[in-house]
DNA sequence: CTGAAAGCGCTTACAG
DNA sequence: CTGAAAGCGCTTACAG
């Protein structure tokens, strides 16, 4: 199938006996050119349906309008929402977004980078997978391209992060279960050193010590890989302890949707004997009965963040060497429903 | 914050005294250019980290291994699973994606494509947004680029198009519920013609046709905007009806969920007095209690053959006039739970 | 085996 | 007000 060929400045120029350099300048609207001159080119350039190639344009001026997102997975639903606001934003501001997926593989991720480079992306927006030790490659990348972390970050990289407030609303989460009357709560949190996690076990070890409940080693629960599988796991340990906790916090919503699944097989009240509380508000939340109380992240909201604080430092002159990376917490709220509601 | 230039062919040439040519070709392996060469160059570009610039090579060649995609939603998970697809593919064939969200209008959509084609791509991948009508503006895109519609497409647009296998996928349903013993089975569908419902629906009547079960007007729902919240206000409807249904097929899971809800809250047991069944197996379909019957969408692998066929129109000399678009359909299954499991 | 030159489509400093 | 020329980084037909 023949394609149409696309019109280009030079075939605009031959038909109207300019020069290219006039028809690009009238096209840009510069001052030198006469109206006369103008109202012509932009005739014959909509007659022809011109399209500047953006190619050429950015290839010249190196600055493709093009930056590059590498998130572990894509199809996690608050991970879609953060890309949403990126594109959103991103469009509003003339920017092209190429996504990829480092699938959690650290080599990959590099891989990922690497292809950014090479493609001459304005900047990188990135969101780490898990087990991201060796940070050379990051600072490498970080030296030639602007570069800005956002919701998976690793506060040892110089360079500008978005998160959520976890620690503050993991703090929140728990002091709502001690409202309504919780003393043993539970936490299922991740192994590996994520930042997450680690944010939302401090705000939880906070609250306790807050009001003074002693902490309990043994309702401290930690997994590699959270997932609902691993929540149903958990939660069938935490039920056959001799003192049970009577209150669970997950870090991530499908963990806490596994407890509820197990707590519900075995006819255990939610919330009465144990409540609940996940984190991040995913859709999940409110198709489980009980619904899921839960910290609503401003997935969309995250992203945008990431893009306008991105966008600033590309489009910044980048002749002074002052650090300006700065770490920006994002508000998430509590969202109280069945599983932890008690009057 | 000064960033490292990129290194340059140029820059080799000079420090080592070859031509740019030379240099060139060494790395391309060009067999012209002798061993001792080749080494030389190599090992100096790998010394200062050369990486090509794919702008520079795709601007010259105008295939820049750049494909763009367009989509409804990107955080629909169905969707976010087919655009995986075609990122893993993607990077097997060494092309970059770039994605956008028409959020279902119309406008959005043809800006995108637009875009899409100012940015060169080397070919675009589209989801249709409901009520795309004038059909003009992508039959002048496909006059220029290389095109593929998935999932949401339109049959009169002449090009290849990658679909779910919908009427035999819903046909299978209903002969499901019917073997289990139903008999008076609604459909909640679309009221638009959007080619996914019509399918479907088709699917529904040509099983209660085989099977001699007339056609009950009463239980055809039609809804805009299919969604959770119309399939509880249809379920609602449903169990008014003097003739209640037996069996109820929504033709998407989210509206399938939304009638379990109304169901549960209703006290009507879920299979015996109305089964469900849903449609893409979203993740929501084993939250639910109970877990959802439903057709099991492989989005992964539609995205793959939607870029793989995309690809193959992009890499073969287009001087054949040949029409080669052709209609390809994904097998999908049926995926029996408790919502309509009966012994 | 290697190099000089043209060209991809565009922008812009320099001349007139 | 307009044009010729250089250049962004690369590849490749042409010459030697």
């Amino acid at each position: 199938m023949k394609k149409k060929s696309n019109v280009t400045l030079k075939e605009i120029a031959k038909i109207l006996g300019f020069s290219i350099s006039t028809v690009s300048r009238a096209l840009r609207d510069h001052v030198d050119i006469s109206d006369e001159t103008k109202a012509i080119v932009e005739q014959k350039a909509k007659e022809l349906n011109y399209m500047p190639n953006m190619f050429a344009q950015g290839f010249r001026s190196s600055r493709m309008h093009i930056i590059g997102v590498v998130v572990p997975k894509l199809s996690h639903y608050f991970t879609s929402t953060m890309i949403e606001g990126i594109l959103d934003y991103a469009e509003t501001k003339g920017y092209r977004v190429i996504v990829s997926e480092s699938k959690n593989s650290v080599e990959k991720q590099n891989q990922m980078l690497n292809t950014m480079l090479q493609f001459n992306v304005d900047g990188i927006l990135l969101s780490l997978t898990r087990k991201t030790a060796n940070v050379q490659d990051i600072l490498n990348i970080l030296d030639r391209k602007p570069l800005v972390l956002f919701d998976k970050v690793m506060s040892k990289i110089p360079c500008t992060q978005i998160i959520i407030d976890g620690k503050q609303a993991a703090y929140n989460a728990i002091e709502h279960l001690i409202n309504i009357g919780k003393r043993r709560i539970a936490i299922f949190k991740e192994t590996e050193n994520s930042f997450n996690s680690e944010q939302r076990f401090e705000g939880y070890l906070k609250a306790l010590k807050d009001y003074n409940i002693p902490i309990d080693e043994k309702l401290i629960f930690s997994t590699e890989d959270i997932s609902l599988e691993k929540g149903e796991q958990l939660a069938q340990i935490a039920i056959t302890l001799k003192q049970r906790p009577d209150a669970i916090f997950a870090i991530t919503d499908s963990c806490a949707i596994g407890a509820i699944k197990i707590l519900n097989k075995n006819n255990i009240k939610i919330p009465e004997e144990i409540a609940v509380v996940g984190f991040s508000n995913s859709a999940h939340s409110t198709i489980i009965e009980p619904n899921l109380s839960t910290i609503n992240q401003p997935g969309h909201l995250i992203g945008k963040t990431a893009l306008k604080y991105l966008i600033e430092e590309i489009e910044t002159d980048n002749n002074n060497d002052f650090q300006s990376s700065k770490t920006v917490e994002i508000k998430s709220s509590l969202i109280v429903r069945d599983s932890s509601f008690i009057v």
